[in-house]
DNA sequence: TTCCCTTACGGAACCCGTAAATATT
DNA sequence: AATATTTACGGGTTCCGTAAGGGAA
């Protein structure tokens, strides 16, 4: 199981394709053709199928270790050598979306300009490609955001031992269209919301809300569309055309939509600071973010 | 990063010597020294002072991430070998040992009944044991018990994706000397506690209770007396003689000690059912298992 | 000196590229 | 026939064992 041939192997799964993973990583077709051969000698099974190249079952499921395990070595590196690092003074910050709302915001105010040499970084991606770039050291300090019960922390994907710190909680709002008939509403309960048309996107994550809801292989929450990327703005579109209902923080909300508070069950925006072993000199800095 | 040279780096921190480890890999200490050399060189820092041999602080931190890789690689493995493998008609659990109570031993008995041909093999260790028969495949089915506010589920050690299932949950009873001053109370508050004696061991995990009251560095909580293994009733004997405090699942007192109910924080003693990819028709055998 | 790790060196195994063979569409 | 993977083979590298070389107690 050398971690060479697990990374050709996922390469391979990817593309479908020896000749264009060989492509990828710089090898020839035959090379690939060996590792994959050494790879199932190893396990003692076939992994892939060939022509067409798709996983086995047995392929699928070390499909399904490999991912992680790759990251979490490439995240056991980075931390070794961050532990050996020089201090600098950037600080480089990857955040979700939504994780930069106004009480982050304020607090980075307060940090800069308490250190004006400091220079800032930030770089605004989905919630796996962040903890991603903490693991891997691409970034010193993460921020994510997600649905949780009041004061549970976030289920974040594993990419190592990583600390985490609450930095806000925030209520959440439906976001509808202006003239939607629930629009006029005090507020909503969830429960009433289950076979309403929702959109889907990373910023509301819907299996998350079934799980929540204690249905966690059901069909609630149905989308009529669904949307990938990481901008907030487009979602607010969408919900204002009304292609479907989404969750939001109260402070995302714009004129666009109309936004009515979720009564229950109690479910708070949360965003939470993920950090790694912190070069030195940014201990400091990473508790006057996390308040 | 290769694991080969990981684990040859572990088994010389765990060892303190090359020689000794060499010993036990069965290579050449030469061999080892070799390994090691390209494990720093690698790196790019030294992982390990010589003479005595103890790790660096780049080495320490790397020997913290190295047993979970190498555990999740293993774990990796073995799950692809199972998803391959024949139906057996034994069912192998690993267990913890306050998680085989009354429910379980109940529903235990009612599988064997159903399945008279069924054969099962149970092996009782520690936790961290627990989970990693389970990830290697050398248990079918874990279980592991742990306390928890209710219906929250279990902090396990991560090793890889695997599946749990709730089995019970049960109220926690501290557990006093039947002549202790606190042995009449109908019930106690476990903020009234902190200051106690408590007997530290596996079974009631004070960091843990540190944690769940708001103080994970804290010093709450202090021992007089730690006790290591997997032993139920050593661990009574020692409450009995005056040692100190423990909380226990109320099924597991006996009339040695006096149990008192915990009445705040709402805390209970949950059980899960932990596995992988289940072997070919062990499936419903798990499912009437978690109930 | 003794113990223990490091370095030098040689043989074997491994790994990848070239190129020919083979299989599938 | 064309495309894509497998196999054969050779050169270069890696890896480990033997054996000699150093440095600390």
């Amino acid at each position: 199981m050398d971690p060479h041939l697990l990374a050709t192997f996922v390469a391979v799964a990817r593309h479908g394709s020896f000749s264009a993973a060989a492509t990828e990583l710089g090898y020839t077709q035959s090379a690939i053709s060996q590792q994959i051969a050494a790879l199932e000698a190893d396990l003692g099974l076939p992994l892939l199928r060939r022509r067409p190249v798709e996983p086995t079952p047995a392929g699928a499921r070390l499909l399904e270790h490999a991912a992680p395990l790759l990251l979490r070595l490439r995240a056991a590196r980075a931390d070794v050598l961050r532990a050996a690092a020089r201090p600098r003074h950037r600080l480089r910050l990857a955040a979700t979306p939504l994780s930069t709302g106004p009480v982050l915001a304020r607090r980075l105010a307060g940090v800069r300009a308490r250190r004006p040499r400091l220079e800032v970084a930030l770089h605004t991606c989905g919630l796996d490609q962040v903890t991603a770039m903490v693991a891997e050291g691409e970034a010193d300090v993460g921020l994510v955001d997600g649905i949780a019960a009041p004061s549970d922390p976030l289920r974040l994907p594993d990419a190592g031992p990583m600390t985490t710190a609450r930095v806000s909680e925030e209520d959440l709002a439906v976001a509808l269209p202006v003239d939607h008939p629930l629009a006029g509403r005090a507020a909503l309960r969830l429960a009433g919301l289950v076979d309403a048309r929702w959109v889907r996107s990373p910023l509301c994550p819907l299996a998350r809300l079934r799980d929540l809801m204690g249905d966690p292989a059901g069909d609630g929450f149905p989308t009529g569309l669904e949307h990938t990327g990481d901008d907030v703005h487009t979602v607010l579109a969408l919900v204002a055309a009304g292609h479907g209902l989404t969750l939001l923080p109260a402070s995302a909300l714009t004129p666009l939509v109309a936004g009515v508070p979720l009564a229950a069950p109690r479910l708070v925006h949360r965003v939470e600071l993920l950090h790694g072993t912190l070069p030195p000199g940014t201990a400091d800095l990473v508790k006057d973010l996390s308040g």
